[in-house]
DNA sequence: GAGCACTGC
């Protein structure tokens, strides 16, 4: 085995999890199937067609269960998640020959063949009946489609908009791409769809598919909802940011207008969970179209799942029938390193074997080598796609008939008390582990192999995923919320309320800023500050460069910072060429605030050139991102009246806007060469990829903690220490600056100038 | 002298 990626942080992390699965295991289970009574009521359940016997199933099972590769690892098939309906689904596969009828007729003729169709007037009459319903539609039901529909032709259209939100802007707009295809409407009439960016929508609009987050924006304009009489939240058990936000703010709002229809849709084990939180409302169940797929576990844990996971795609690439396969990795370089690993391998092989595609996918992934994925695998040949999570909802691979799940995913986590934030591998959840097994279900029946025991995902996985709001700096949900008029924050209905130390940060971090006032009211600065879509920091920033005369460079530095740390591309071939080409940009050195100036700036001077960003080693994609973010942010200057105004002569003058929202950021060097933060004071250092990591500026801010093999500061601008009392006197005094070693320090200009 | 899961406004 070669030793790369022996080395690999990930790896650890799989031995320690490896190593739990010993200590749990069961030392008797070995090769006996044990029984599975939650998992089984699970899977049924999910299947929505509950109707498989015990006693048939062990037969079932005890007749082939056990699902062994020669030499190599022992699987045990442990259970079949049912497809449902897959007759229709063949049916529906046929190719109509009738050519007289004309394109919409076999939509609608389609649309009939949609599990939920025979439940169409059923679920109107209870939509009818109830005020709010969780809806428990799986995968393939048509739900997201033609609910909307079904509630248009029974004539909520007439009351008023029906609104519904998806995680994804991908989502909103395809969707409704194919409901107005379905009506047999141009797009953006009676069916449109609204995205950051995008508004795909006009005055006859009738069914609006859109993000949780514009809708969140929508709320700040019409808390009321007024202009809708229907709101669906479409996969709610997703729980993001947004839609846990948006729960609380609409369940409110059914509250005083009994008149607003409200359709929760959610997965089948939060189905309750959904229920009870909106005062239980009825579940209404829709049943799915899937094909079976059959889920293998290990026989015994595995010490080390990047061997495992390699080990067991070459495994089903020479014993099992055509079909593309599928794994899900924690990040690129695992992905990395796989890929490696398995063109080594395969080359041994020579032509014994037939062709093995690796195809590599992972957010950050340049868009031309993204496409290879998506290319249909030559006769003869196998395709195996490494992917991180991003396979798991984001995108859809066709051809998948065999998935290899190693059962971790990388998660973010944030310390609100420190305010560190890191990315960490951990077990994902059996709703996870369930999600990744039906990828492989998609266009036949599938195999899933996951790379531990039945124990292991009955015993050691959680149930779902910590949802996000429990794990991230609220200062924007807190912000938004105020600027709702919802001053009671610890009492607000979060279905899961965060963490109150996490709240309580919050608001005196905006209480610092000057958004809040003491009595946890909002201010003048706090309103301007929500009107921007960013964290209250980069929106105070922006306030505070009217002052200063530099909002042109504020909001582009704030869509500079906003867009994280995927502006430079530094491929491993290359990557002494990619940091000199990242140097021009801190000439002076002027810090790394700067240098995103810089690189925006010079961009724009090519006039947004790709060819530049090639040479530069920059990622297009991100420039591109960053120009739309700073196009809307120079809107919303307007909105809230600041001049757009350049002072890129004064430098300083852009540090004092950067130091007025980033003030809790400082921290100064020490003897050692290490830093230590002002308030809250803990040891950091300045991330090797800054241009100040060499220079070691005696003050200085940064733009956020990141703990990976130390805790660093990434994006880190000098500061003079007296713009700390001059900006932020309330928070910072005399003696927090002073400082007995430093006397040469020449004190005093910056406070008499000011 | 490091390491970038994934969304969204």
């Amino acid at each position: 085995m070669p030793e790369a990626y022996d080395q690999e942080g990930g790896v650890n992390q799989g031995r320690r999890f490896a190593a739990a699965i010993h200590r749990y295991r069961d030392p008797g289970a070995g090769d006996k199937m044990v029984p599975f009574a939650e998992q089984e009521a699970w899977e049924n359940c999910q299947s929505g067609k509950a109707t498989l016997k015990s006693g048939s199933r062990n037969k079932q099972a005890s007749a082939d269960y056990e699902f062994v590769f020669e030499d190599g690892i022992g699987f045990i098939k442990e259970s079949i998640m049912d497809g449902v309906n897959l007759e229709d689904e063949m049916s529906s596969e046929k190719p109509d020959d009738s050519t007289a009828k004309n394109a919409l007729q076999k939509l609608q003729e389609e649309r009939k063949t949609l599990p939920i169709h025979p439940y169409r007037d059923e679920l109107l009459q209870a939509i009818h009946d109830h005020q709010v319903m969780v809806i428990v539609g799986e995968t393939g039901s048509g739900k997201t489609t033609q609910i909307p529909q079904y509630l248009h032709e029974a004539g909520y259209t007439k009351r008023g908009l029906v609104g519904c939100t998806q995680p994804r802007r991908v989502a909103a707009m395809s969707v409704a791409a194919r409901v107005s295809q379905e009506m047999g409407v141009k797009l953006g009439h009676e069916v449109g769809y609204s995205i950051r960016f995008e508004d795909c929508s006009s005055e006859k609009t009738i069914l609006k598919y859109m993000t949780d987050g514009m809708l969140l924006r929508e709320f700040l304009s019409e808390p009321d909802l007024a202009s809708y009489s229907v709101i669906m939240v479409d996969e709610g058990h997703e729980r993001t940011l947004s839609t846990d936000i948006l729960f609380g703010l609409v369940k409110d709002v059914t509250r005083f207008r009994k008149d607003l229809k409200l359709l929760i849709s959610s997965a089948t084990l939060d189905a309750k969970k959904f229920s009870d939180y909106f005062d239980s409302a009825p579940i209404f169940k829709i049943p799915g179209r899937r094909f079976p797929v059959t889920i293998n576990f290990t026989k015994a844990p595995e010490a080390d799942y990047i061997d495992a996971a390699i080990v067991t795609v070459l495994q089903i690439h020479v014993t099992q029938p055509p079909g593309d396969i599928l794994v899900f990795l924690t990040g690129q370089e695992e992905i990395e390193t796989i890929d490696e690993i398995l063109k080594y391998r395969t080359r041994g092989f020579g032509t014994k074997i037939a062709e093995l595609i690796i195809c590599p996918i992972y957010a950050n992934l340049p868009t031309e080598l993204q496409a290879k994925i998506f290319e249909p695998t030559p006769d003869g040949a196998r395709k195996v796609v490494l992917a991180t999570n991003i396979a798991e909802t984001s995108l859809t691979i066709d051809g998948i008939k065999y998935v290899v799940d190693p059962g971790f995913c990388k998660i973010k986590s944030y310390n609100p008390r420190t305010g560190v934030e890191s990315l960490l591998i951990n077990p994902i959840s059996k709703a996870s582990a369930m999600q990744r097994a039906g990828r492989s279900g998609r266009t036949g029946p599938g195999m899933c192999f996951r790379l531990y025991t039945a124990y292991n995902f009955q015993h050691d996985l959680d149930d779902n995923a910590v949802p996000e709001i429990q794990r991230t700096n609220l200062a924007n949900v807190v912000l938004t919320l105020k600027s709702l008029g919802i001053n009671d924050l610890v009492n607000f209905d979060f279905m899961d309320p965060p963490p109150s130390e996490a709240l309580l940060e919050a608001l005196g971090q905006l209480y610092a800023l000057n958004a809040l006032n003491s009595l946890g009211e909002l201010t003048k600065i706090g309103r301007r500050m929500a009107e921007f879509p960013l964290d209250p920091m980069l929106s105070k920033m922006i306030v505070a460069s009217e002052k200063y005369k530099c909002s042109e460079e504020a909001i582009t530095i704030a869509s500079m910072l906003s867009i994280g740390n995927s502006i430079f591309y530094r491929p491993k071939d290359k990557q002494v060429h990619a940091d000199n080409a990242r140097m021009n940009f801190h000439t002076g050195n002027v810090g790394d605030h700067i240098a995103l100036l810089n690189v925006y700036n010079t961009w724009k001077e090519t006039n947004y050139s790709t060819q530049w960003c090639y040479e530069n080693y920059i990622q297009v994609r991100s420039m591109k991102r960053a120009r739309d973010i700073r196009d809307q942010l120079e809107g919303l200057l307007e909105r809230v009246e600041i001049e757009p105004t350049s002072n890129l002569s004064d430098l300083d003058a852009v540090k004092r806007a950067i130091t007025s929202g980033f003030f809790h950021h400082s921290a100064k060097l020490q003897k050692t060469g290490a830093y230590r933060t002002l308030k809250k004071p803990q040891t950091v250092h300045i991330h090797p990829s800054s241009g100040l990591a060499e220079v070691l500026p005696r003050w200085v801010i940064y733009h956020e903690l990141v703990l990976t093999t130390k805790e660093y500061m990434r994006q880190v601008t000098e500061l003079k220490p007296e713009w700390l009392i001059e900006i932020a006197p309330h928070y910072y005094q005399m003696k927090d600056v002073e400082d007995a070693s430093t006397t040469k320090m020449p004190r005093g200009k910056g406070l008499a100038a000011d």
